[in-house]
DNA sequence: CAACCTATATATAAGAG
DNA sequence: TCTCTTATATATAGGTT
């Protein structure tokens, strides 16, 4: 995507491939965390590659990304009722409100699980933490950066309102 | 990332929220196709969002998904294996080489799996097909375009060399 | 290697229909 | 809401250090 145009197809040189391959994981996790934020979803990806990596990149976190594949174990379920055409605007809209519930309460979890990290390795022994927590915590610090500059420009509006 | 540049954090109002969530989670899976198919390495993105999509988005597919994290499980394991300092070196070598064989068993396994989808669908009732399946499907495809375009290619040269 | 450097290729925010 | 357009912001290929 620069200098020249890439042909769309596995790339022979070792170097190459090692370098555009390191590159491209970093921009993929970037442009996840990305969405992830913007639009408040959960989101994960996950890397195998036994030739460049030891171990299989994984965003945010290995037990976000286990919690997520476990709710989706149980999908086929929901696929099924969805398929159903018995009073299906019914049963949609109540699915799609206990979903938002479901929603809810894994943010909460998420959070509180991320909080319940951050509090034990801050001023602790320094490196416990393992990468994928440092994602994790790394999206909680700012997503709290975003509320508290929110809050705070709200209040900048309001005093400058009250000021005119 | 156009015409303005946008505070990283959640877009409060819905139509805009909306709009950059299909526009971004294209370009998330275009991109994670890509490194893909660039690197040769298995990659898997999974984005709840109750909110914007009835169903999680999964690429490539919920089988694949579903795979990987099931191999994911296993990791403990190595890891534990990779942290013993009892002669290191040897043992990584020896993992690293499991390790190969078993992306080539996984690559193998895919493409068998995919190619025995596109026969039973290809001529078939027409729309029996998930669309996880076109993906890995499309996915298929492209490998083979572009290994039919190298052989091609190929053979163009040792032509053109003959006649010289 | 890894980190940095730019010319280009891509992605995408807004706006229009 | 969806698609198309287009100005800008980003990503990144190929080098350099």
């Amino acid at each position: 995507m620069a200098r020249t145009r890439v042909k769309l197809s596995y790339i022979t040189n070792d170097a190459t491939r090692k370098a555009t391959y390191k590159k491209r994981k970093k921009g993929l996790v970037k442009k996840a965390s990305e969405l992830s934020t913007l639009c408040d979803v959960e989101a994960c990806v996950v890397i195998y590659s036994s030739a460049c990596d030891s171990q299989p990149e994984v965003w945010p976190s290995t037990v976000t990304a286990h919690r997520m594949l476990s709710n989706f174990k149980e999908m086929p379920a929901i696929e099924q009722r969805n398929r159903t055409v018995t009073q299906e605007s019914l049963v949609r809209k109540r699915i799609a409100k206990v979903e938002e519930q479901l929603k809810r309460l894994r943010e909460k979890n998420r959070r509180k699980e991320l909080t319940q990290v951050m509090y034990q390795n801050i001023g602790g022994n320094g490196n416990t933490m393992k990468k994928e927590d440092l994602n994790d915590l790394s999206w909680l610090i700012d997503q709290n950066l975003n509320a508290i500059d929110n809050r705070l420009h709200m209040r900048i509006e309001s005093f400058v309102l009250q000021e005119k």
